[in-house]
DNA sequence: TCTCATGTAACTTTACTTGTTTCATGATGA
DNA sequence: TCATCATGAAACAAGTAAAGTTACATGAGA
C-alpha cells in the first residue's frame, strides 16, 4: 500500500505557511505541496479543530497559523491527525483462541509499544520552531553556497 | 490499508510446525492459520531459503523445521520475510528539491530511524523458543483452569 | 504410473491513501 | 443586494499492496 504522508504533508504546509504573514489559500499551498486543495483541507481539518490554525472563508480568506511554533512539537501535530496507525504490521487476529497465535501476538506488541512509545517520544521533543529554524538554517546554507559560486557578483 | 501481518502468520506457523515431529503439510498449516495453502507457502519460501526450515515433495511431505528454537530470534524470522517495511507512514518524496520538506523529512527520518532501530533490538532479544515456551506456558495454564473449573473429575 | 505435495504464475478481492469532481455554505467587496 | 472567493463536505475514481484464489507444472513416494 502506499505508506500515509499526512504527518510529512502537514509538517511541510505548517511550515510553508510560517514564511507567511497574511491567510494562505488552500489553492496556493496545494501549489507549494503540488497536490490538490481539497488535500490541503483535509489534513488541515484536524489542526484547526484543535487550535493549531484556524480558516477563513470568503476574500482575503485562507489558512493562518494560532499557535506558538515553539510550544508545539511533532508530536502534538501527529496527534491532531488523529494519531494514525504507525505501524505497516499488525496481528493476523486481535483476539485469537489460538493459544499460539496469543503467546505469538503478545510478544510482538510488547516490541512494538516500545518502539511506539520511543518514537511518540522523539516526535515530542522536536517543536515546530526547532524545525523551522533547520529550514532557515538550510536556507541559509544554500544562499552561501549560490554566493561562493558566483564571486564575481560578491 | 489492510496491515502486513506476514510475521506474525510467520510465527503462528513455526510454533503449530513446533508441536509435530513429522512434515506438516500447507494444506494443515492452513486449516490452522484459517487461510490458504499457498498464502502459508509464499510466506514460508522465504524462511526455506534462509535455512530455518525445509520442504518436502510427495508422499508424506511437507513442511519441517530445521533450525534450533533457542537461536533463532524474531528478528531473523523478520529478515527471512524480506525485512518488509515496518512503518505505514512515510515521506511524500524521498528526494525532495524543497528546502522545506528536507527539513521535515530529516527530523522524521531521526525519529523513525530511532525507533526502527529498537524495535529491531528487540525482536532480536526473543528468541523462538521463548516463544514457544509461552505458548506451553499458557497452555499448562488453560489445562489447570480447566481442571478446577471441573473438581469432581480431578 | 498414480497420487500427493510443493513451486509458481496469474488473477481477484479487500482496504486504504490520495486525487478529483461537485456542490453547499459563508464572508468580502462593489 | 449580489457576484466572487474561499472553505466544508460528500462522493467517486485511481493507484497500491497484502491476502485470497485458481490453475497448472514439477518432483517424490507408494
Amino acid at each position: 500500500m502506499r505508506r500515509d504522508s499526512r504527518l510529512s504533508g502537514v509538517l511541510h504546509v505548517l511550515l510553508h505557511m510560517a514564511e507567511f504573514k497574511q491567510p494562505v489559500t488552500s489553492e496556493r499551498l496545494a501549489v507549494m505541496m503540488q497536490t490538490n486543495p481539497v488535500v490541503i483541507r483535509r489534513i488541515m481539518g484536524g489542526l484547526r479543530d484543535l487550535g493549531l490554525v484556524a480558516s477563513e472563508k470568503g476574500h482575503g480568506g485562507g489558512w493562518t497559523l494560532c499557535c506558538d511554533f515553539d510550544r508545539v512539537s511533532l508530536h502534538d501535530v501527529y496527534l491532531a491527525l488523529g494519531a494514525p496507525e504507525l505501524f505497516a504490521m499488525g496481528h493476523r487476529n486481535v483476539a485469537p483462541a489460538c493459544l499460539v497465535e496469543q503467546a505469538v501476538n503478545a510478544a510482538l506488541a510488547t516490541a512494538f509499544e516500545e518502539a511506539e512509545s520511543l518514537l511518540m517520544a522523539r516526535l515530542g521533543d522536536v517543536t515546530l520552531g526547532q524545525l523551522s529554524a533547520d529550514f532557515h538554517a538550510r536556507f541559509a546554507k544554500r544562499e552561501r553556497c549560490a554566493q561562493e559560486a558566483r564571486p564575481d557578483v560578491a
